[in-house]
RNA sequence: CGGGAUGUGGCGUAGCCUGGUAGCGCGCUACACUGGGGGUGUAGAGGUCGCUGGUUCAAAUCCAGUCAUCCCGACCA
């Protein structure tokens, strides 16, 4: 600058600071890098999923996050349906005596119970309610079911005939978690449990196995998030269960989530509830039972795997509605023409069919500023949004963009909608490949401890940036394993169904052994 | 339940150290301009500073207690 004068320089900062000059924005601050959990809450939010209650720990699940709830049960249920499962219905309440059956299965769930011990409220001294009526066996609220529900199972099973018995609820629990996040973990949630029983442990096992199949391509076709099948270790297993599988999923902090689990429950539960029946030779025998589940926190795996810096990014098959159509005009004789075309294009979308359902789509027309509703359904995930406005009349044309890419385009209306099916397809598939190529690239297969505590350990101890991820290793599951894991915070995540039986040694014991285990840090 | 922090209009916050009855941003309302983009301007509405008590002529500001929330641990879908 060759002469300085100080209204000079305000111009200039005023410049810097107001001009257009174009700045990398995102709808969502911080960034994923910056703070991966405050993003994640911000996305909640910003897409207008849930917010927090007034009642600690508990959430309100907002219309568009429960339409992702809807979603997930239709197409669930139709599963479950489709292999030999009947929904019903059993008490939110469990007496305290139903839970004390099983041993085990108190000491996993007892210090997480809420308790009813009250039916009454009267006034108080102060003016205000006091419980009275005091209940003569506590009520439990139910954690899970297998104990209201194995007996009912007792008096439903006599004879082998009556055997299996598949049954399944929709039903809210209530776990009283120290902390908790929306979605990932709240006090109460949202759920399936599956509770079956059959006469042989053969039959049981298979029960087991292919509802975590289920759970697996449910998952990843629907969810288009990756999962791997496995078995959890003895330290990590569902509490009176004999062995217990789940889907594990790598989120987009590298940190693992257990997206659902089922389990093979052997005889433990009909002994302590005593469901037996009297088998073909007249003998008397206990039944095999197992139970399986997933919850509302599938939707923050969803959140996870998918979305970015701008928002809450769906796959086509969970989104309440894949497409939004905005109308665009300036007076009201443009926008009598617009409105007629979008609600003729609404109505033409919703007349296609995308696997087994209809192809939601709605029409925007809220009185608000372009910019605003674009970024607002943006913020939400709705993976097409098309702009109509008399430029696209006049052509036949509408402008779309995809909210897994950055760029819109146009394209001719009826082009449009004869592809819509494929375009949604390509979504669904693109976010697929992307979650798959991300998990990939931060699997590792590990043989050394120093390498191992080395990928589990953040460059920056204060303020430790993404790191680590799955770390695939021989292992032996015992105390030693999980003793030397619990200082770096990472834990066994499971033990994949796919070995290849080789034999190697156990990164944290030495040991021969030829079982390979799935490790990284969870939520 | 241990360690740390916070509590001010719908949301986010300044003020608190050095007491003198609240300021800002966003949002909201109205109007105008603008209109393929989260824009601009003008005018408004909205709080007595978590709760209780104390010190003081005077407290959002100091003290005590209490409740709630958040973060870090132990526990967990």
């Amino acid at each position: 600058m060759i002469c300085w004068h100080p209204d000079v320089e305000y111009r200039f900062i005023n410049f810097l600071l107001f001009s257009s000059i174009p700045m990398p924005k995102n709808a969502i601050s911080p960034t994923r890098q910056k703070d991966y959990p405050e993003w994640y809450q911000q996305v909640v939010k910003a897409a207008d999923l849930a917010e927090n209650s007034p009642v600690r720990g508990c959430m309100i699940i907002k219309p568009w996050g429960y339409g992702i709830w809807e979603n997930m049960q239709r197409v669930l249920d139709r599963m479950f349906k489709d292999t030999g499962h009947e929904n019903a219905y059993f008490p939110v309440f469990i007496p305290k005596s139903f839970l004390e059956k099983e041993a085990e299965h108190v000491d996993g769930f007892a210090k997480e119970c809420a308790v009813v011990t009250h039916h009454r409220l009267e006034p108080g001294p102060d003016g205000g309610l006091v419980p009275a009526g005091e209940l003569e066996e506590p009520l439990i609220v139910r954690p899970t079911s297998e104990t209201i529900i194995g007996d009912a199972f007792s008096r439903w099973v006599q004879s082998y005939r009556d055997l299996p018995l598949k049954i399944n609820q929709w039903a809210n629990v209530v776990r009283w978690e120290m902390r908790t996040r929306l979605f990932l973990r709240t006090a109460e949630f949202l759920w399936q449990e599956g509770h079956t029983a059959h006469a042989t442990k053969q039959e049981a096992l298979e029960e087991t196995r292919m509802m975590l199949g289920v759970y697996a391509d449910f998952a990843e076709n629907v969810m288009a998030m990756p999962v791997i099948k496995g078995e959890k270790t003895a330290g990590e297993r569902f509490p009176g269960a004999d062995v217990t599988y789940s889907i594990e999923a790598m989120m987009q902090d590298r940190k693992a989530l257990q997206a659902g689990t089922s389990h093979f429950l052997g005889q433990n539960f009909s002994k302590a509830q005593e469901i037996k029946f009297q088998d073909a030779e007249g003998g008397e025998s206990f039944a095999w039972t197992t139970s399986w589940g997933v919850s509302t926190r599938l939707i923050g795996a969803l959140i996870m795997s998918h979305s970015d810096d701008d928002g809450l990014v769906l796959p086509p098959r969970m989104a309440p509605r894949q497409v939004v159509i905005l109308p665009i005009f300036k007076n009201d004789e443009e926008k009598a023409k617009v409105m007629e075309a979008c609600k003729a294009l609404d109505k033409e979308l919703k007349t296609l069919q995308y696997h087994g359902y209809r192809v939601e789509s709605f029409v925007d027309d809220r009185d608000l500023r372009g910019g605003e509703k674009k970024w607002y359904h943006v913020k939400r995930g709705v993976p097409i949004r098309v702009e109509i406005g008399p430029r696209d009349l006049e052509k036949g044309s509408v402008f779309v963009g995809r909210r897994d890419q950055p760029k819109s385009y146009g394209i001719s209306q009826a082009e449009f909608v004869s592809t819509l099916t494929d375009t949604l397809d390509e979504i669904q598939n693109g976010l697929y490949e992307r979650a798959l190529a991300m998990r990939a690239e931060h699997t590792r297969s590990i043989k050394s401890w120093d390498k191992f505590e080395k990928f589990f350990t953040p460059k920056n101890k204060d303020q430790p940036e993404i790191h680590g991820g799955f770390a695939e290793c021989y292992f032996v599951d015992c105390p030693e394993t999980d003793e030397k894991l619990k200082p770096l915070k990472v834990t066994p995540r499971c033990i994949p169904l796919d070995q290849d039986n080789e034999e190697g040694y156990c990164v944290f014991t030495g040991q021969k052994t030829k079982v390979k285990g799935i490790f990284g840090k969870s939520y």
